[in-house]
DNA sequence: CATGAATGAGACTTCATTCAT
DNA sequence: TATGAATGAAGTCTCATTCAT
């Protein structure tokens, strides 16, 4: 019933993001949605169930996009520091340079209520995944400390860098999240690092 | 015009805790509110300016709370690592001790929308202020590298410990909070110090 | 929650009667039956649980009041023949002083959809009993055949009186209701008695 | 415009019957019919003008098909009573060897508008002409009472067939309408017969 | 003849807030 | 102080119909 394709799509998902970056979670309408894709407000309906869908697809077309990706450049490198650095750095450099989205993803969506928090859970999941595989594999190989857990590791990188992302998109300073990258990745490598001992940022 | 004192006050405020806690941030209304707190609808807004003031309160008098005593035990503190190890486990006991309150403060208030975030983040500040305090005192003492500002290291401090404490809550396992308290230590610890190395958990 | 008693509770279920009777089933919205009414939108919810709530009350209310009414004054009348006279008089003299809702009960809420007849049901089966219990009646004492089932008798009489109805509402000649009823007890009356004789119409 | 005629004509009338039969009048949307008509939702205007016109058009086939069958039944007979025997025996088996169609007819298209109603009543009209006809024809040959109107007369008969097909049709027992024809026969003989009696049920 | 993607009008219901008592 | 009945604004979704192909 639903189609999940075409141009109609994908103009209807960048043009919530838009509007939900521009008006707020709570303050995006369908029929504004619809007007900024250039289609009815019925024509939303033959893409999506409804309107909580339009959300959730949103943020799994966005975060899968960003997930097979980070995870492809990850597999090419072979230094688990250097797979840190590089995670960080994509992590942040993809929220700088879409300010829509990190205001989507970072603030807006997470005004949902449950039933789209818990559809947002899987796809995050997959990103948890990649998180812990990269620690995994730093554990396995020595770099990192293995007195941690695999879920708290993840937990800590990811809660760090995601606070660094959400200050920076509250802030109304337009500072460059970019040039955060380097000083978090010192922080988080020592914190990982088997004897505080790490690389520099190697990119 | 609003009395923000006495018995009825402070049943609002409990009332509301309990109710988001148990029915989300956008299924309780100050109905509901009232009738868990045992007064009439109109009650609530002889103490309170309307249902945002309701939450903004609730937010304002429970981190405060925790600021405040906070603060007191840090100041009783010398050791930096110490203070760190102390901000970390009543940060997390305080909300493995009262799931409700845990519930509505890393989850439904996070629902709320852009007047109501914004009116919380000023008692988020006093605890950024406590936190850059802590890492600040510990940089002049020299146990806390000097190479992150503070900002960051608090980001990221609040970041991870944040993190872990929205895991636990919306975890349907039934794991302690607090036993994460020591491992968090570690990695944190290990990674402000100033050369990697850092004294055990204290506590 | 939704009381169902008082001034207002009354002055809707009229105002719907009105609103449905002069703009039909699908083009009474809840704004104009609350403006009939002389009430806000909201109101309504105060009394009915949504709209088919009115609508079925409406018919509760009505219905039940008539066949109380009716069975009080059948009770009276001891001979089959002036029961069944009194029967038919009461359902169309009823119908014929109040053609709003003659409409709204032959018509309007015969569109409804099929929760809403299947809740009308119970009291049209109350009716049913109504016309039942005379019809046993007459036939225990001897003036009604005893070879037609009390079921069929009655699905007889009131399809026949109710097609009469119907035909008269939906009539654009303006012709008198009551005067058929003499005639229709004569049909009836002779279909139902044991000999094909009965007494005149007596009222 | 509208071709009128045709396999996909009929097909699509078909296609409504069941439509609306299985899914109620409410929930029957032109594209459901048009899949199962198995045609695309645009043809469906190729042969009719809209919706309305296919309900009115299946109301119209159907009926136009039984009232024309009926009345060349009839005119085969020459016995009133037989006539009228023949009349209830036909309506009632027409129902009960098309359970489809008894739905449509007795309870779904009842649930249409003002419009469809209207535009129904011409070809209910020709009914109503056979029926009075049949009396009309009975009272002239004598054994029909003559002082009941044609109009009352018809509007009894029709009204009590009609209910006893409408209750049959509600019935969640699966009872035989046929079995019902006879004792129906003999309650509307005796009511139209001039002095009480008739032969008997001559099928 | 046939298709089916696109259109866009229209209404029920909730709930924060007020104010007469 | 306290009550709670009344208010009324605002948004999602369905589906009959069209028209370019």
């Amino acid at each position: 019933m639903a189609k999940r394709t075409g141009d109609k799509y994908r103009n209807i998902i960048e043009a919530a993001v838009k509007v939900i970056a521009e008006n707020g979670y709570h303050n995006s309408q369908v029929s504004k949605i619809a007007k900024e894709a250039g289609v009815a407000d019925g024509t939303i309906y033959l893409y999506f169930r409804n309107k909580e869908d339009v959300l959730i697809s949103l943020f799994k077309v966005k975060m899968g996009e960003f997930t097979s990706l980070a995870q492809k450049e990850l597999d090419a490198i072979q230094n688990p520091f250097a797979k840190l650095a590089k995670l960080i750095g994509m992590h942040l450099t993809r929220l700088e340079n879409d300010r829509h989205l990190a205001l989507v993803l970072q603030i807006q969506l997470r005004q949902s209520d449950a039933s789209i928090r818990n559809a947002i859970a899987e796809p995050l999941k997959d990103y948890s995944r990649l998180i812990e595989g990269m620690v995994s594999h730093g554990q396995n190989e020595g770099s990192f400390r293995k007195d941690i857990g695999l879920k708290l590791a993840r937990q800590i990188l990811f809660g760090a860098i995601d606070e660094v992302a959400t200050s920076w998109v509250l802030s109304s300073k337009n500072y460059s999240l970019s040039a955060q990258i380097e000083p978090i990745y010192r922080v988080l490598a020592k914190a990982l690092s088997t004897d505080g001992r790490h690389p520099d940022y190697p990119f």
